[in-house]
RNA sequence: GGCGGCGUGGCCGAGUGGCUCAGGCAGCGGUUUGCAAAACCGCUUACCUCGGUUCGAUUCCGGGCGCCGCCUCCA
């Protein structure tokens, strides 16, 4: 399959570096808030990325970080009144929250920059030795001017850098563009031991030292969204092969940012913006579909008549999934196969969703026909839309019948219904599906037979 | 100001040097139906602008206009 690589502008031919096994570095969240939908996208297009991989034969290893201690942790615990700890772990249940809900598959291990102080002080101790850093006074910094290959990833040099500075330089700084690598804790900052006295780790180093532990100094892929490319991504870089000698990042994978226009994001314009309360009014495979419909490299403009609109399109996906029996079979006819060939090739073209979703939609519409004409291939036809929708992530879709009870009363209530239709009484009839859809289930008469389903 | 990206029909959103120019939503007209829903059939509206390359450009190149992201923590 084809990737797009940051780092070299353009889609390459995905190769691991080892055999098929794979290794992922997802930069995870920095748990100072809860995760709103331009998380989601991020998590959602690396479990994408990962899910691809893994139904191509390859064997992934997949690292999502928390970086769980920083400034505006610290700040809101302040503001709060609780210890820091209580600010990290409240998000990053948050985050898991969202993660089971919204079917994103769990990673190979979650680690936390609080719990790598060691590896961290040791690439920062390399560093050091190797005359890439160095200590005022307990702060460590990074010297940028002796990385050759500082702005390789962002497209940056550093005179261009130097003249946009836009921020008051720390005084200890050699140079504004050198970033921390360790911090030194003030008054009544939390803090961690280190041979540079009480602090803390700056605000890139984690991840290098994270990556490299769970994945070698040289990793397949590294993802996050197109805003860490510059500084977090390019200093990632610097510091690791300032460290290594070696190549960090084969592949860099960035998504693209989603962005609300029109109306001010806030909560008190009652913009919903995180996923837990979006999740409260609209199916995770309803947000999931909004979010797929695009390609993961554009800029997603997200609105609440746009996720209305998804949700439309999505019902008439379910509907179809939804219909008939709820068995699959295995796809065997070679003409139904070529659709799976279709699948994979725009998948392996970077991951193109939005085509994968007009080969759905064709699907469905010749999977209906089939089914009014009453086709053993709509079977079959159903089978291939599941399989790709569970290729992607989407899950849930067998009838929700909140309990065995509630489905023998409805079968009891149809029952009566039916003949009350046939005596014509439709006065009756009417009432007792509209009553129902007041209660969230909607009746439709077939031909052969009545259906229900909840909304 | 610098770097990068984008501009497709009412809305969203793929894609391509020419062959009916995906797909979804919305709208309109049918079929079906007791009605409704679902489904099916049909229809309507494209490729920002100005030049260039070409037999031919929405697609390639250049200028213009407009929009967006990054340049500061950020998915």
């Amino acid at each position: 399959m084809r990737i797009y690589n940051t780092l070299m502008k353009k889609e390459e031919e995905f190769k691991p570096l080892k055999g098929n096994k794979v290794g992922i570095y997802f930069c995870g969240m920095t748990v100072q808030d809860s995760p709103h939908i331009g998380h989601l996208r991020a998590f959602l297009s690396g479990d994408i990325l990962r899910r691809y991989l893994e139904y191509r034969g390859f064997e992934v290893t997949y690292i999502l970080n928390f970086t769980d201690i920083d400034d505006k942790i610290i700040k809101k615990s302040w503001e709060e009144g609780v210890d820091w700890r209580e600010i990290a772990q409240r998000y990053e249940k948050e985050y898991f929250e969202v993660e089971k809900s919204m079917n994103i598959k769990p990673a190979s291990f979650y680690p936390r920059a609080t719990q790598h102080i060691e590896e961290i002080l040791n690439l920062v101790l390399k560093l050091e030795e190797k005359k890439f850093a160095y200590n005022v006074e307990g702060n460590v910094w990074y010297d940028v001017s002796k990385f050759k290959h500082y702005g390789k990833l962002s497209g940056k040099s550093i005179d261009e850098l130097v003249e946009g500075a836009r921020i008051e330089p720390d005084p200890t700084k050699k140079d504004p563009l050198d970033f921390s690598l360790w911090k030194k804790a003030k008054k009544k900052e939390p803090y961690f031991y280190s041979p540079f006295g009480k602090g803390r780790p700056g605000w890139h180093i984690e991840c290098s030292a994270m990556s490299m532990k769970y994945l070698g100094e040289t990793v397949d892929i590294h993802g996050g969204g197109q805003d860490l490319i510059f500084p977090h991504h390019e200093n990632e870089i610097a510091q690791s092969e300032a460290a290594t000698g070696k190549p960090f990042v084969r592949y860099w994978f960035h998504n693209g940012p989603v962005n609300l226009r029109g109306e001010k994001m806030s909560k008190s314009t009652g913009l919903f913006f995180r996923v837990l309360d979006v999740l409260k009014e609209y199916s995770p495979n309803v947000l999931k579909y909004f979010l797929l419909k695009s390609h993961y490299r554009s800029p997603l403009e997200y609105s609440r008549e746009l996720v209305e609109n998804a949700k439309s399109a999505w019902e008439r996906i379910d509907n179809f999934i939804n219909k008939g029996e709820i068995r699959e079979i295995e796809i065997k006819n070679p003409e139904t196969k070529e659709y799976i060939k279709k699948f994979e090739e725009y998948m392996d073209d970077d991951l193109n969703t939005p085509r994968v979703f007009a080969l759905i939609f064709d699907l469905v519409k010749r999977g209906n026909l089939y089914y009014e004409k009453g086709d053993e291939k709509f079977l079959e036809i159903k089978s291939i839309v599941l399989l790709m929708l569970r290729i992607l992530g989407f899950t849930d879709f067998e009838r929700k019948i909140e309990s065995k009870i509630v489905g023998d009363l409805l079968d009891i209530i149809i029952e009566i219904r039916q003949k009350l239709r046939e005596e014509k009484r439709f006065d009756l009839s009417d009432k007792i599906r509209n009553d129902l859809k007041n209660l969230g289930i909607i009746i439709e008469d077939k031909k052969d037979k009545t259906s229900y389903k909840f909304v």
